[in-house]
DNA sequence: GCAAAAGTGTTTACAGTACACCCATGG
DNA sequence: CCATGGGTGTACTGTAAACACTTTTGC
């Protein structure tokens, strides 16, 4: 196993860097998106080998001279134009054989982003992008371990989504009631009582109704709401705490 | 900032290999004990630069050849004796200048021990160990980040004692219903009620009463009790979930 | 006037909380 | 017989869950 303990003592640290400083470190992002009616992620084609023609979580190598949480924006914006999202970090892979071109470590994050705003345009960027239904993703072979990471992803954002309030990134600025129990609905994979989800959102009291209606639909038009990101940091710093 | 596309190319990842392949790897432990009274963390002492004489988290560098989740075991078995325990990843660490000789990763996990069981043996083993209230270790300068990562650990453990049936690793076998009760205010730190907490705990029906009573003590002996691992699993493959 | 989704209140059941006294043992 | 912690039940309160009809708009 050769585990040492260079870790404590600098004279071996200096001898054996050859044998650890040997690794390499990549990013993998789970982006996540919301088209009104279902959860997407959005996924990368490969042309190149390994994988090559596999569908992949956009992600890429670790600069050395880069530190790692502030990287993420910085890969994902290169790769797909997004940028200044909210990252959570979810888990690091480490397994022996899961690059197939050395000893490569990737740490896996997750952020929601509005699918309107962000209109991610393949041509522009380096590699082809494309927003998948989660269930059709996973029915896919993805490349490296990132079925694995995918569904650790997920996982992650169903429990964050019910106990932080992200899930209005995944919604235009002015939203309908209806559109956050469709986003809740689509995350947890679970039908929600109407009556009973409204009565527990608006007692949050984050939420502030504005003038604006839908308009152009062919029933009685939604009022429109707004997230107060300033009341929301307030009510928390009193101890309130979010749970859907 | 100089992020390249080499994770989705081959040629040039073969060329640049020299560029990326130089990252170490570790990882770093938070065992959690309890002595029957106080949460506990295990430190050990070093007595090489960098950090001489500081307080550490037991950890070591990975070895290339060596899978990231298994190693844990081995590290802190090389460390102190300890083996064969559960872990939980928590987060990885990767600011830049977090490791004063070089570029040095670390993934954090914690474990939660039974102190009696475990007796660290520091003459035994490479480095000096001790048992630290987890207040005291907080005073601390730990060396390299370790106080950040004590903290997120220890909030983690906050919240997975309540979710998952870890507490009962740091107890003896048997153990009277005080002393889960102790065990839980010493790491929520907060008081419980316990006529409550009693009946909360005895109605998700994992534990065992036994037939044995504390002996040698000046009141009336408590009832000892079992978890029942068995029984845990059953009910929660009948979807119940655990919460305190 | 019909289709389609918006919007709204009440009742019921269960789980959390608060709370105080008697019991068994060792010394 | 006293000190020490073990052990127990009930009433109250608040939140989750179940449930159905009216309203507004476009066509």
């Amino acid at each position: 196993m050769g585990v040492s303990f260079l870790y404590l003592q600098k004279k071996s640290l200096n001898k054996d860097a050859k044998h650890y400083f040997t690794f390499a470190l990549s990013i993998d992002c789970v982006v996540f998106g919301f088209d009104g009616k279902d959860l997407k992620i959005l996924l990368i084609e490969r042309n190149e080998i390994p994988y090559a023609n596999h569908w992949a979580l956009p992600g890429d190598l670790l600069d050395p001279k880069d530190d790692l949480n502030n990287s993420v924006n910085i890969i994902l914006k290169n790769l797909t134009g997004l940028s200044n999202l909210f990252f959570e970090q979810v888990e690091t892979f480490g397994e022996i054989n899961r690059h197939p071109q050395g000893r490569v470590i990737t740490t896996s994050y997750f952020t929601v982003v509005n699918q309107n705003k962000y209109k991610v345009n393949p041509a522009s960027f380096a590699a082809k992008a494309k927003w998948w239904k989660i269930e059709k993703a996973n029915e896919l072979k993805l490349a490296f371990d990132h079925n694995i990471i995918l569904n650790k992803c997920f996982k992650r954002l169903q429990d964050s989504i019910r106990t932080k309030p992200i899930g209005f990134e995944l919604l235009n600025q002015t939203f309908s009631l209806t559109e956050i129990q469709t986003l809740y609905e689509a995350i947890l994979k679970m039908k929600l009582d109407t009556r009973n989800f409204r009565k527990k959102i608006l007692q949050m009291n984050f939420l502030k109704e504005t003038d604006k209606f839908q308009s152009n639909v062919s029933h009685r038009p939604a009022k429109l709401y707004r997230f107060e990101l300033e009341k929301y940091e307030l009510l928390k710093k009193e101890g309130f705490s979010f749970e859907i």
